[in-house]
RNA sequence: GGGACCGUGGGGUAGUUUGGUAUCCUACCAGCUUGGGGUGUUGGUAACUUGAGUUCAAAUCUCAACGGUCCCA
């Protein structure tokens, strides 16, 4: 890498390229080429909220990309929040569409209509579905490869409940979804509730997923919100209860995004390029082989392959003859491979193979019958040393907000306490030149507000992308 | 929402001020060489974002579009 993470706007541009993540020369603003090595981390990343999401009772669908002005159009605070960043489908062939369509920003225009068609009684609750998919929003401001782009890969979970106090608990149940996938991941982070002015449109309260990012800014990896019945009884989602009675269900969502994989990227990655969680990583052991006069150095790499594919790795070697193993590893470090293996004639003639971990320390050596058994501990160590790093390095960038001052001034995530009303957020925010993200929902730590000096609740500012 | 800068082989660049033959590094292809931390070498492929304008002549000057980067709110 020609780039030092220290500067990260660059570091961040030239490791996607190198790396071979991600191809920006697409000539549409914002809309980037997925290539293998990316798209293979993303679909593992997929493949993990899945797993979580399923075993919580979701059930994988897909609706369609297009959404008409009908549906659209019904009359809401959440449509509004969208109007100036959809796109428009408006001809047919050369024909004009009488009724002009949408790329989803979103789903639930999509959804609900078919929500109220699918929902009869209460005997269809808890309805829990989600897709991944791709949304579109017109994105004016610069954009930024997995950050904020016009074509997003999408994550979106929707429920639909009896009453609040169940669409509740299904808020309580996204949120320890969330604690197995981001501890998946390695990814630290916050959860604050967004101010009223800035939670998604149409939604009675969101609740979001911060985490920090090199150079102190935050990046919102997720987010969950609670609809009450302000969808429903838009859309005319309503039941029938045991007694006889009508009810509007209570909806929930929860989004994510290849804003995962850029936190992956900037969290875990250091000067010397990528590094992935081995639960992601789309090649978690590359083989080396080293070549040497009188061993089958190449021979021998496919039996450690064959020991570490028998044994469910993703396993691969690296048998190109016209590259040195010298810039081999350099390379596979770049890309972010946790864990190596070489193979060379000494460990051709005692029949061991030595690994070196992508975070750092010495080589170790085991023997080859040992090798899937020794490659399960060293990715196992891989993963905790990066969830330590990056858990440290979060601590460090939430620093205790004490002054304006201080907020203003320092390149860091702040904690502080907040009133909670917009006067003051206006205030802070033209003072320090941060964002408030939000306040914590159920924390009972009080303290004055920064501003005005009245109770407030602990709150975060920050630099977001 | 406002402002600034930039666009030359796949990537990074020189050349633009003063209009005229496009430089170097890297990558890539073929060969030889080398191999336990980015081998060396020979030969080769490959570029002025697009459109309009000024001009005998535009990478170079003007305007616009598209794309990229950064800063402020």
């Amino acid at each position: 890498m020609e780039n030092k993470k220290s500067d990260f706007s660059s570091w961040y541009n030239e490791i996607i390229d190198i790396s071979g993540l991600s191809d920006k020369r697409y000539p549409i603003k914002g809309m980037n080429v997925w290539l293998p090595y990316g798209l293979k981390a993303m679909k593992s990343i997929d493949n993990i909220i899945r797993e979580h999401v399923d075993n919580s009772g979701f059930q994988e669908v897909q609706f369609p990309v297009l959404i008409t002005r009908d549906q659209l159009s019904i009359e809401f605070e959440h449509v509004k929040g969208f109007e100036n960043e959809v796109y428009w489908v408006t001809r047919g062939g050369m024909e004009p569409l009488d009724v002009e369509m949408a790329l989803r920003p979103t789903s639930e225009a999509a959804m609900y209509g078919m929500f109220q068609l699918w929902v009869r009684a209460h005997t269809d609750l808890p309805l829990k579905i989600y897709q991944i998919v791709s949304v579109y929003r017109y994105e004016t401001k610069h954009t930024r490869t997995f950050i904020r782009i016009r074509e997003i890969h999408f994550f979106e979970a929707h429920t639909a409940h009896t009453d609040y106090a169940s669409a509740e608990r299904q808020m309580e149940e996204y949120r320890r979804i969330w604690n197995e996938i981001s501890s998946e991941l390695c990814l630290p982070f916050i959860v604050d509730q967004r101010p009223d002015w800035d939670k998604f449109p149409g939604a009675m309260y969101t609740l979001a997923f911060d985490t920090a990012m090199p150079g102190g800014r935050s990046l919102q990896i997720g987010t969950i919100h609670q609809y009450g019945e302000n969808f429903s009884k838009n859309y005319g989602i309503e039941y029938l209860k045991e007694d006889g009675t009508h009810s509007f269900v209570s909806q929930t969502t929860f989004g994510l995004s290849e804003r995962l994989l850029a936190a992956i990227i900037g969290i875990h990655g250091d000067d010397t390029g990528l590094i992935f969680p081995p639960s992601i990583a789309p090649v978690q052991v590359i083989i080396v082989p080293i070549p040497s006069e009188g061993a089958d150095t190449d021979g021998y790499a496919v039996r450690v392959k064959e020991y570490l594919s028998a044994a469910g790795f993703r396993a691969q070697i690296d048998s190109r003859d016209n590259y040195t193993p010298g810039f081999k590893f350099n390379e596979w470090e770049m890309k972010g491979v946790p864990l190596r293996i070489e193979v060379g004639g000494r460990e051709v003639h005692d029949s061991t193979v030595t690994l070196r971990l992508r975070t750092g320390g010495s080589r170790i050596k085991c023997n080859l019958t040992d090798v899937a058994s020794e490659v399960s501990k060293a990715l196992s160590s891989v993963k905790e040393i990066l969830r330590k790093r990056a858990s440290d390095h979060f601590e460090k960038s939430m620093v205790d907000g004490d002054t304006i001052e201080k907020i203003k001034n320092g390149e860091s995530m702040f904690r502080f306490y907040w009133c909670g009303s917009r006067e003051c957020s206006d205030h802070l925010e033209a003072d320090t030149g941060k964002t408030v993200l939000g306040m914590q929902r159920e924390m009972n730590s009080t303290g004055r507000c920064i501003i005005c000096g009245k109770e407030g609740k602990l709150a975060t500012a920050s630099t977001p992308y």
